[in-house]
DNA sequence: AAGTGGTCTAGACCACGTA
DNA sequence: ACGTGGTCTAGACCACTTG
């Protein structure tokens, strides 16, 4: 006999508790980069062992929204942090060294999305949309040309020179632009990556001929409650670089 | 003061038991498919807590090597299981549905190791190889073709007649025929994307234009201890399909 | 009813970072 | 010296599967 997986019949504690602290977390009680109380804090505050309420900081590091450090504290998990600005950049160059782009913004204006892109982010078609458009550079050259849409309601005052401003002189991505000036997480995200080839438009962009081969990657970035929050397409020249994914 | 990484002052007893554990899985101790002794049984054989078992126990399980059902065991995980058989397929088509290929096979050689292949599967230039070309099709259309190698040591006895007949009569995967068949488990595999057209060789196997683009997806597949023991170059036709990839 | 994995607790002690 | 996360233990009890 198959068991109905619908509604499990029982919820454990510590995954209440989860649950509770990640609600803590999208109310923005404690700030990306700040640390949240001690262990021994929370399990007083939740009611719970310190046992338990580990087993639920273990999911939420798992997930990569909590960081631990021994000696120091459990953080907010940031895209500003050292080693993870950028965690979802899976580029790499053919000999295989890891390099970090420079971005040279083409276009920020509005407009309405279509129904497929009002499909991704769960929007009602027509809906307004911020688009920016960029080139990424490694070592000079251009590798990836994108064009970004989130729902404009998100981005208030946005201007392409803010957006220069917080990515190049202070080295950051798009994301920690998000998540610091408009308090956006973006926690996890999904891709489509397709074959195409370069037309009339993207060809010039990327230096490459009309008709030359490149990966199309339709991304959707998401925030708590796996929300999508920002849809992308990319278009990479892979001449000099591959993406890469790991299996398991 | 940084600290260096090197050598870890101190080692966890769960990962020593860990270790122990995968050697005793590495050493074919217990079979895929089959239970491994209780928790309980493990503790005493090891002399720790159960607790400290366990955790050893939830590592080998979200690395995927094991599968625990509650009520019944803790199993070795297997690639002819029921929801793990397509474990590392990563294409569905453009609708969003998964769709599970069927195999035709073209081809099955001898050769030797290109410097390139030699680097990707730890052996020395020029060793031998066993070549197997095959086209994937799903719903019936062309839309993979494979060109797959493994060190020739690994599969005394194959033939192509063999590898159908496991395949498609006995609906299973490459990976569970090198399971069942040559004692190698694939543990984890890590791919290499780029874009590329199609030549006059692929074009009609794929039933597409010369110069029609693709993905060129280039797999190193690996078991215990992280050891290459497949390599594989697939050219993926995505007009109907897509690659799909989880970031966080 | 018996056996398996899954949860939860309370407490001891270790490793790491900071002051 | 102190506080933080990390490990380990022993034991109680719950949920699921099988006979």
């Amino acid at each position: 006999m198959q068991k109905e997986t619908a509604t499990p019949s029982f919820l454990p504690l510590y995954e209440q508790i989860k649950q509770l602290i990640l609600r803590a977390l999208s109310d923005g009680e404690w700030q990306p980069g700040a640390a949240i109380p001690s262990e021994i804090e929370l399990a007083r505050r939740y009611q719970v062992s310190q046992g338990t309420l580990r087993k639920a900081l273990d999911e939420l590091v798992m997930d990569n929204i909590l960081v631990r450090r021994q000696g120091k504290g459990t953080f907010v998990a940031t895209h500003t942090d050292d080693g993870t600005t950028y965690r979802f950049l899976r580029l790499m160059s053919l000999g295989g060294e890891q390099e970090y782009p420079h971005s040279e913004f083409i276009e920020f204006s509005r407009g309405k999305a279509d129904a497929q892109i009002a499909k991704r982010l769960g929007l009602p078609p027509g809906s307004a949309l911020a688009i920016l458009r960029r080139v990424l550079k490694f070592s000079g050259e251009p590798v990836v040309y994108d064009d970004i849409r989130l729902p404009a309601a998100l981005l208030k005052g946005i201007s392409i020179a803010l957006i220069e401003e917080h990515v190049n002189a202070h080295k950051g991505t798009l994301y920690s632009l998000y998540e610091t000036q408009y308090q956006i997480r973006i926690l996890s995200a999904h891709e489509r990556i397709r074959a195409t080839l370069a037309n009339e438009f993207v060809a010039p962009l990327l230096g490459v001929q009309i008709g030359a081969p490149l990966l199309a990657i339709e991304r959707v970035a998401l925030t708590y409650q796996n929300q999508p929050v920002e849809w992308r397409m990319s278009y990479v020249n892979t001449e000099r670089h591959y993406y890469f994914d790991e299996l398991n």
